[in-house]
DNA sequence: TCTAAGTCAATAAT
DNA sequence: ATTATTGACTTAGA
């Protein structure tokens, strides 16, 4: 059976800078989106011979005209993305060993710009996470390596890069159902005074793993629970860590 | 139960 | 209005 992309497969999907790693040549296009993977983004070809040689063609012209005006007869009913097509391209596994998550994060920041979209937007609608937590993912994007469930977002956000632009527009404005945190309500944010921030952070200079006794005592001195002492160091490796 | 990783979501900073 | 930062909660593993 022979095929023919579907309105959703434009040109625009080659054009990134992204590796074509199993590049298929019967199809043209990468091998998560042929016919076999996304049947409903292909449409089957009536009359072969007709279109041929037509689909190299990537400058704008009177064939892709006469091209548009037959989808809009009907002969090619316009497909609409489903929230589960949408998942599963978004889920697709990354075709690399390595990913650069860095570049990753650019592209995504770039087209967020180009395309005038707000960060909480983007991030409630394709990676279901909170603005703050896309903020600091694509400032300080972490090796792929070192990330272990954080992978999930990036796979997003690399398929999100691949597919086409009107796809894109769609996954924005499709409920994608993503998970909701459950998390309890919490005691209010409190902001640590300036001497408790200046001892901290020279203590977490000196300490590396407090021990539970040294954290006592840090806490009495400072005022300050236990916990919020614990959430110091910990919070503290983290940043020493990537930052 | 403890740590590190992953986040939330209030609130600081632009 | 938006994005960046941050203290604390949640989850996964050992």
């Amino acid at each position: 059976m022979t095929y023919q992309p579907g309105p959703y497969l434009t040109p625009d999907y080659m054009l990134p800078y992204w590796e074509p790693v199993y590049y298929q040549q019967e199809y043209q296009m990468y091998s998560m989106m042929t016919p076999e993977y996304y049947p409903s983004l292909w449409t089957p070809l009536v009359h072969q011979s007709n279109s041929e040689s037509q689909e190299d063609s990537g400058v704008v012209s009177e064939d892709d005209e006469k091209e548009e005006e037959v989808l809009e007869k009907g002969s090619c009913p316009p497909p609409t993305l489903t929230v589960h097509q949408a998942n599963e391209i978004l889920g697709t596994p990354i075709p690399e060993r390595c990913p650069d998550t860095k570049k990753i994060a650019n592209r995504i920041t770039e087209w967020l710009k180009t395309s005038k979209t707000h960060q909480k937007e983007f991030s409630e609608n394709v990676i279901g996470r909170s603005q703050g937590t896309l903020s600091s993912i694509l400032k300080t994007p972490k090796p792929w390596k070192a990330m272990h469930c954080g992978r999930e977002v990036f796979i997003r956000m690399y398929n999100f890069m691949r597919i086409s632009e009107e796809e894109r527009k769609q996954i924005m404005n499709l409920q994608l159902n993503l998970p909701k945190s459950t998390r309890q309500p919490r005691v209010s944010n409190r902001r640590f005074t300036r001497v408790q921030k200046e001892c901290l952070d020279g203590l977490v200079e000196r300490i590396e793993k407090p021990s539970k006794e040294i954290k006592r005592v840090i806490s009495r001195e400072l005022g300050l629970p236990e916990s919020t002492v614990h959430n110091y160091f910990m919070n503290a490796r983290r940043k020493l860590k990537y930052d």
